[in-house]
RNA sequence: GGCGGGUUGCCCGAGCGGCCAAUGGGAGGGGACUGUAAAUCCCCCGGCUCUGCCUUCGAAGGUUCAAAUCCUUCACCCGCCA
């Protein structure tokens, strides 16, 4: 247990929020305590966003506490109003259940679970909700929340300024607060961490555990991340950056990280880096002195692809990064070394002996592009590369003086959106 | 309950019977510059069997040679009055 948690916390600009700070220190200090976060199953998988909160949840247990990752089975069949300004739709039970069982899967993977006293527990709020009557919830629960409280919370004012809120998602911040509740009386969870927009979701929680239990709780949010250009952190072209590999593949992911803006890097190795301070601002100084050789893009996506996926994943796609990207001549490289380059990318295939698509088909199949009209205009603004040089006829079609190593083909679109054809 | 305004492509927002796949901005994509960056400049931005065809302007019907534009009904939103 360090002291230096806290400290550690707001150099790194994790935090945006917290109930009294001296007490939230003393609590730390000392002593292992208990703490959660929840994650609703609203996807398959986590996406990077998540990743904040998350890696936040492995510091704290780094620094000697003891995690409690939750799964909102419950909430996440309710829905929660923060941050949004339209009604969510309700996702299936069946299809909920299975997120739950995808996202604990992914939780387990970032924190310790045989570490002794603080190791990491994982919880469901499905299993103390389910029980519960709605008529003893009413009566035990809903009886310490002031409507006239909840009304003016920003996630429902907000609400019922813009497209107004169904009882479902207006009762969401009582079954938050319900499981703080909770784990404060099984786990003697001590504090709730969340993003920023769930700091009225939390302090619901912190109110009911002192109304029904007289104790004393803390809290703590973690800002909402954002790019220097003002878009959305955590897109790309192609839609969110997951964790899941079947969702976002290493190499994509590897590449999210690799072509973060300049202006970006430096908040987020401080934010997504175990690094040492010291290691940090070494990797900044360099990243600014000279921005070109992007090495601390390169350690950035190397030490999360790694986290994420694993060394072996990470390698794999550095050396596809190191080979696709190195140098133009694909005829330097070697056949093992382009076909696990190739691994990495969608790929489409061809059948041997059968006639090659043309060119624009061959460009949609591989899914670099939506539909077969972007892959035109796409050609015709001159964007599209086969094995490195320009191709500007639609009609064309490759043939077999185009494969390298007698079976591949490498499709480009831009500058570094890369598919690959194999020839089967 | 009454009166009025609204619902347009990923988002914001023009259009108000033919010249509309629909002005403009943003987001996104390509090119040039550079560093697989940012800024800037140029171009593109519904789909397809692409000199044409198909599907889009809240939903369903209707009027018309012709509708995003007119009429009817329905749904939702936003004001004002009660």
């Amino acid at each position: 247990m360090t002291s230096q948690l806290i400290a550690d916390l707001e150099w790194r600009g994790l935090i945006a929020q917290s109930t009294d700070r001296e007490a939230l220190i003393k609590q730390l200090d000392g002593q292992s305590t208990a703490f959660y976060i929840g994650f609703d199953p609203t996807a398959p998988s986590l996406h990077v966003g998540n990743l904040v909160v998350l890696l936040v949840m492995r510091r704290f247990q780094l620094a000697g506490h003891k995690p409690l990752p939750l799964v909102g089975g419950a909430t996440g069949l309710v829905g929660d109003p923060s941050g949004r300004n339209e009604e969510r739709t309700l996702n299936d039970v069946e299809i909920v259940e299975q997120w739950v069982g995808r996202i604990r899967n992914q939780l387990s993977k970032f924190l310790n679970f045989e570490l002794g006293d603080n190791s990491a527990v994982m919880t469901n709020n499905l299993d103390w909700t389910k029980p519960v009557s709605a008529l003893d919830f009413l009566r035990d629960i809903g009886k310490h929340f002031s409507v006239n409280q909840m009304l003016s919370k920003d996630s429902v004012s907000s609400r019922l300024e813009s497209g107004g809120i169904s009882y479902t998602e207006f009762s969401y911040q009582v079954l938050q607060a319900f499981d703080f509740l909770e784990l404060y009386r099984r786990h003697d969870c001590k504090i709730q961490l969340g993003g920023s927009d769930q700091w009225g979701n939390i302090v619901a929680g912190l109110d009911l555990i002192r109304k029904v239990e007289g104790g004393v709780a803390h809290c703590m949010t973690i800002p909402l991340m954002t790019k220097s250009d003002g878009s959305k952190f955590g897109k790309t072209a192609g839609g969110s950056v997951w964790l899941d590999p079947e969702m976002t593949s290493p190499y994509a992911f590897y590449q999210f990280w690799l072509n973060s803006d300049d202006a970006d890097v430096p908040k987020y190795l401080k934010v997504f880096s175990f690094r040492s301070r010291e290691e940090i601002e070494a990797l900044v100084a360099q990243h600014e002195t000279n921005p070109g050789a992007r090495e601390a893009h390169r350690a950035l996506a190397q030490e999360l692809t790694t986290l994420v996926h694993g060394a072996d994943e990470c390698n794999g796609a550095e050396k596809a990064a190191k080979a696709l990207f190195g140098q133009a001549e694909l005829s330097e490289l070697d056949e093992r070394t382009l076909e696990s380059a190739l691994s990495q990318l969608p790929r489409t295939t061809v059948t041997r002996g059968s006639a090659f698509p043309t060119w624009v088909d061959l460009l949609a199949a591989t899914g670099v592009v939506d539909s077969k009209s972007a892959a035109r205009r796409i050609v015709k603004e001159g964007g599209a590369y086969l094995n490195n040089a320009k191709v500007t006829t639609e009609e064309f079609a490759p043939s077999v003086e185009n494969l390298l190593f007698g079976r591949f083909l490498l499709l480009r679109k831009g500058k570094r959106d890369l598919a690959a054809v194999e020839l089967i």
